[in-house]
DNA sequence: CGAAAATAGTTTGTATGACAAACTAAAATT
DNA sequence: AATTTTAGTTTGTCATACAAACTATTTTCG
């Protein structure tokens, strides 16, 4: 992939980065994922189940996605052996969903590289411009 | 789609925040190019072809992308009307793909959408803030 | 020059990813 | 107890992506 200074050029250097810079990190996390064939929406799953047993529904939400998508990402991924469903105790309709042993390896694997190729592709800022980066960030994410 | 704080929580903030970030930007392109039913590929495309009249080839570099995917891709955006291939005079199996007068609109369009949805979500940023995100974005994006 | 190799792009076959509408089964409401 | 809501799946359709095989040119080089 290109992150060529004149793509795509909207006229807001902000806006111009920041898209480039989204480039640039969706296609490190691809990277990081390849070894173990993932695509970009279930290195996002991995990340959510990290700390999580969502639901069907509070997954979809997450992912933004439709609930028949959802199906179908988790029977993917189910197959593969990196979730299960864990039935509802109290709930005989629901589930939540889980890392299995093997999908937790996979996170900690796959963190580790994105973490390595992440700090690698920022080798150039300092330790004050990290932080600075960071900072930025939050303030676009955990806005108002 | 949630930006929450502890995913994907790989234990370096820079990192995490970053992810973030990405999926933030993500999701904000795929709503400004919503009204045109743009994916997320489709709106790369645009970008890249806003100034650019490449072939196939050098297309499936700039996205990273395998050329059959391309082939896909481009036929799917010239039944829409957004693009044409126009031969090449010098070598008869290529051409280079080109914006139609509707492509250019829509890139205009969304264009704007996106710079609009993009300073909503930077509006907790100072101006001088603003020109920090871009500065440390370029540093990553133009490395060594 | 003419055969062989390289290049540009498409086709074919397969899998994932995504949505909407219709559906099933269980739970909650009234 | 009947109705409505909720949780999740199924079905049908289309977009996205790849790899391998293919077609048609162009280039290389003996």
């Amino acid at each position: 992939m290109q992150h060529d200074p004149s793509i795509p050029d909207t006229g807001s250097p902000l806006v111009d980065h920041l898209v480039q810079l989204t480039y640039l990190i969706q296609t490190i996390l691809l990277e990081a994922g390849a070894e173990h064939e993932l695509s970009f929406i279930q290195i996002r799953l991995l990340g959510i189940l990290r700390d999580r047993e969502p639901g069907m529904q509070e997954l979809a939400h997450h992912l933004n996605l439709d609930k028949s998508s959802v199906t179908g990402l988790i029977n993917r991924a189910e197959r593969r052996d990196m979730v299960e469903r864990v039935p509802s105790p109290t709930d005989r309709r629901s589930f939540s969903v889980r890392l299995t042993d093997k999908g937790k390896d996979i996170v900690r694997t796959v963190g580790d590289e994105i973490e390595r190729r992440i700090h690698n592709a920022a080798r150039n800022l300092t330790e004050a411009e990290r932080v600075q980066l960071t900072t930025l960030s939050a303030k676009m994410l955990y806005r108002d």
